[in-house]
DNA sequence: TAATCATATAAGGATATCATTATATGTCTA
DNA sequence: TAGACATATAATGATATCCTTATATGATTA
């Protein structure tokens, strides 16, 4: 799992429903099969495996087949480590992902534009 | 902000659009006001207004008036210590959760369902 | 207090997401 | 290898989200 803004958003986007979330938290502490999820969830079956497969893109579950079944379990050892980056990146966002450098020399250009006078009432 | 499933629901779909996500993080630099954004990020005056309202309902960003202008900065300590909370909660979710503690007696109806025989194949 | 500027809210249309039903794929067993 | 079962994918309709334009609110200043 890269550790850019494209991987957080993912996640982010993964856990920002709620039964994904929820999903994502079973999947702590143990690992069940799709059809023991639909029967925890109460939702059919192919949005189950929808959700599942959201949550697995985003790198937060994996799955193993067994037999006819296939069992999900969360990674969430992994998650901890993407969590502990952004954190850490959030103190110097424009260096610490690529997706933020362009944004150095806009905020410098600010300054001189006539149209955004606001600058002089900032408190740092 | 409270520490329930709710809070943590509304974080990640806050910044699981990329560009609220990088509103979060261009606000951890500095305070900027809405005109501002609007110049850096390319969007109408009205979008940026509404993504800061979505990012201040999840306690992510606080927002001070000063004259005409309104500031707004991130508030990246009150989302770690969230963080934190989830990492500690995802050990033991259907204590940590008040939203997931139902799921304990539901799991333990799964071993006697018949329709589900698929238990016998987990690995834990 | 009227005009101006910054921001917030409302309205409307385009797009994306979600759930369900239907179907395809993959695995096991008789 | 045919039938049954579990899961994945496709198709479709309902709902939600996002953008822009238009308008309202709030604050400053002439």
């Amino acid at each position: 799992m890269e550790n850019s803004l494209a991987t957080l958003q993912k996640v982010f986007e993964a856990l920002g429903q709620e039964i994904r979330l929820r999903l994502f938290l079973i999947l702590c502490t143990n690992s069940f099969c799709v059809c023991e999820l639909e029967e925890l969830f109460h939702v059919s079956q192919p949005a189950i495996s929808r959700h599942l497969n959201i949550l697995k893109e985003a790198g937060l579950v994996t799955d193993t087949r067994k037999g006819q079944w296939v069992f999900y379990r969360a990674n969430p050892e992994e998650l901890k480590t993407l969590l502990a980056g952004f954190a850490e990146g959030w103190r110097e966002p424009l260096r610490a992902f690529g997706e933020m450098e362009e944004f150095g020399e806009k905020i410098q250009a600010l300054a001189q534009n006539p149209k955004i006078p606001c600058a002089l009432e900032r408190e740092r």
